[in-house]
DNA sequence: GCGTAATTTTGTGTATGCATTAATAAACGC
DNA sequence: GCGTTTATTAATGCATACACAAAATTACGC
């Protein structure tokens, strides 16, 4: 499962989580720029920590280092969404469809299950915030069961970036009802070893998920940009 | 075309450049650790830029930092082709389809049909040296014209990683004739506009390259492991 | 001899200092 | 005043120093 956690707990990694934190959170706006030593200073520990750090998260994408200019937190437009999609769309379709050919039981797709419920649920409480988080965690899991790492990674990667679009438009998109039959759907497929079904599912419901989301980020830079 | 290719000379570039360079012609072979200070002689550099180098080839999945053992360069194994192959299949796909969506002329289409031309020719001198690079270009050439940014950094990722694994396989594997008609059939897909076609041949050239390689690989690990 | 504890060695993670050079400000000619 | 050149400032990239901890080695008890 959690096959790689020991790498004990550098001043590096924790740069890495509260660096990523700063971002999701918006305290570290988009687009904006800022000195490595700022940051050092900000995490309380020296330069060098916070440039490994800034190397990672550069190499995933959130942000860019310009020489002289800082750090430059990366923003997310509606083209680099498209992009984002596209490969969330095919890998985590392959994923399924992997899933699906391996023969899983009702208990290997607990947590998946799980995720859906938990949707079903933070839906009927009018809990966006909780249905984003389980929603994350299905798809995670769909990943997980894909049994590819590389995928994870790459996906893991993706989903990065898609969070930090989502956050800003969580209450702007609709209420998601139809999201969860079809999650139900891919569910039912990879339980019944239906690998064709379970892909051709999960392709629509990611290619459903880029077009609202890039239609109402296109919307929001029309009015804020 | 060649958007990002502002960032100076700096010495951890260059020990990027030299260590992929070292690694790939088995320089520093699969498997074998190395301190961080035996490579920072090496490459003639202190330990810092050749540790900011380390960093971004273990995100690349090229090698791995373990505290106190230094630097081990990840061996590639069979089922690790298998992931790979099935990450490139997908996006390479992917990339076709959308080539095929786009319009595209003959001349847009001018380096992938001199990538084509080139493996021809590499397989009637028989260099095989020369058909791995065109086919690299193809490859490469093909995932551009997908115009998805983060495929083409992904695949070229992978790329790497196969790279290795057929730098030690190119003289088991039978010689491609097959191959090419395949990426005629892709090119001629592409300049038609038949995003589906393009899909469809591309994705099972993949698969095949993929059985092909790993095939290979585990008949050579029954032999050398 | 052999297992265990003490000691030394060694590599890494981090802090720090510094040279280089880009960016900015100042000085200057016109 | 304004464009140009020179001087100043400041941020990075890198080298270096060092503390800490893991590993290896030795010393020791039995």
């Amino acid at each position: 499962m959690n096959e790689a956690r020991r790498k004990p707990i550098s001043n590096a990694h924790r740069a890495v989580l509260q660096l990523r934190e700063m971002i999701f959170s918006g305290e570290l706006a988009a687009g904006s720029d800022h000195l490595e030593t700022e940051l050092a200073d900000r995490l309380g520990m020296s330069r060098t920590p916070v440039r490994e750090a800034a190397l990672l998260l550069e190499s995933q994408g959130l942000l860019e280092m310009r020489p002289r200019k800082g750090v430059r937190i990366l923003p997310v437009s509606a083209e680099d969404m498209r992009e984002v999609y596209d490969v969330l769309t095919e890998l985590e379709s392959l994923a399924a469809e992997r899933a699906a050919e391996r023969g899983l039981t009702e208990q290997d797709l607990a947590a998946l299950h799980a995720a859906i419920d938990d949707m079903e649920r933070a839906i009927s409480a009018d809990d966006l915030e909780a249905w984003a988080a389980a929603d994350d965690r299905f798809h995670a899991e769909l990943v997980r069961l894909g049994g590819n790492s590389r995928i994870r990674m790459i996906v893991a990667m993706m989903s990065d970036q898609v969070r930090r679009a989502k956050a800003s438009t969580l209450f702007l998109r609709p209420v998601p009802v139809k999201s969860n039959e079809d999650h139900r759907a891919v569910y039912a497929a990879i339980l019944a070893g239906d690998p064709a079904t379970a892909r051709r599912i999960h392709r629509n419901h990611r290619r459903q998920a880029r077009d609202v989301l890039t239609g109402i980020l296109e919307q929001m830079r029309l009015r804020t940009l």
